[in-house]
DNA sequence: GTGAGCTTGTGCGTTCGTGCACAAGCGGTA
DNA sequence: TACCGCTTGTGCACGAACGCACAAGCTCAC
């Protein structure tokens, strides 16, 4: 499995990943680290730093194989094999998430949709029908499930991460705006919307030339 | 206007902040950087540090008190004053975050939807009508509007950045899974939300003891 | 007034990320 | 074969962030 790749890196993999295969339908072979520095919005000296952890396929004088790469790239992020996806919670947040395409058409389906309350259980959403939360358990263990999105209140959060690790999620996505605990072992990635918001206060307030100091999670 | 926050303390004080008005809810008059610390999921030196940069108002011995250090932060973020907020692109992200209650509740109202559709232009959404893009111009300097959220597909990202510039738009949050320019005055913020997974991917391959490795680790 | 016990504020060493600048290396041309 | 132009891969130096550890300073008790 290759050597570590640090943190900032593996950020921008999924970056570099979009701006290939944009190129790709255009039908390029090669691209130099240049070019894709400019599609991907970042340093070309980046490109190559980032690009080489993942072993050394580009060619000195005429650049890296478009295909070749994105393979790499993908190898590198475990997209080789598609990830069911489970979420948590189906308030207004919960159901646009369901609703949107961009988690299946890039290796990550969402076969399950769970929530506490009795009303929603049963509803179709997206051609998935509501489980309760009750049954997580066995939702995980019978798709195979690798991650879980909470878009709970802040108040349920810490339960449902607690209810998902116990069933055997590898990974939790949350959009809840509160402090989690999960084990070691199990990845966990923020987004809280509000805080987002504040932090372009910020700035905005400064109306400083700063690019939002932002943990640069996508581009 | 105090002196220079660092990025990385900038991105913490929301976190604080939900923290301290989850305390004051609890009548705490005073925090010590350790309690804040555990409440936040980051380290008391950490906490302290960052609190100094608003000034010092904490006492030795003692603690910081907790109404006076919400205000601080309050006023490094720019909330003392209200935030009007424009979402673009009425999709089902959109229509999501303009029922998503945590705007308005933390400083930052919507006020105006938009949307390129004439099919949308009309319907009204949370008590909000939409407006077709055409107007948005209009619609900024109107309301007064600060922020703008893209919430369009990635195609359109760029034009609509461009027009919310164009329009007076201060800082924009954006939700497109593309590379935006902007001026450097204007402050922007990324969410990709398959890019987030695409990250987990990695560390979950790995079944690292990281954190996912950006943001910070649990929040 | 004096001493004990906390808690803040920060200096300092360490680690991580960034990007310049250049040598190494490949392909094409004569 | 020898040379030229282009692009990669990386050494290096700088700056940001982090967190330990400790001195400074406040409050309370007696």
């Amino acid at each position: 499995m290759a050597r570590e790749i640090p943190d900032a890196t593996v950020a921008r993999l999924p970056i570099y990943r979009r701006s290939l295969v944009e190129l790709a339908s255009t039908g390029a072979e090669m691209v130099s680290s240049a070019a894709l520095a400019d599609l991907a919005g970042v340093n070309a000296a980046k490109v190559r730093k980032d690009l080489s952890y993942l072993g050394t396929y580009g060619v000195r004088g005429v650049g890296y194989d478009v295909k070749f790469l994105l393979r790499q790239i993908g190898d590198a992020l475990g997209l080789d094999i598609e990830t069911p996806v489970v979420i948590v919670g189906m308030g207004n947040l919960g159901q646009a998430l369901a609703h949107y395409g961009g988690f299946s058409s890039r290796g990550f389906p969402i076969v399950a949709l769970v929530d506490a309350s009795e009303a929603k259980v049963g509803q179709v959403v997206d051609g998935i029908a509501i489980s309760h939360i009750d049954d997580l358990d066995t939702i995980v263990k019978e798709h195979a499930i690798a991650v879980g999105i909470i878009a709970t209140p802040a108040e349920a959060a810490q339960i449902v991460a607690d209810a998902l690790v116990a069933a055997g999620v590898r990974s939790i996505l949350s959009f809840a705006p509160s402090v989690l605990h999960v084990p070691e072992t199990v990845p966990l990635r923020k987004v809280d919307l509000a805080t987002e918001l504040q932090i372009l206060g910020y700035y905005q307030q400064r109306e400083s030339p700063a690019e939002g100091g932002n943990t640069d999670k996508s581009a």
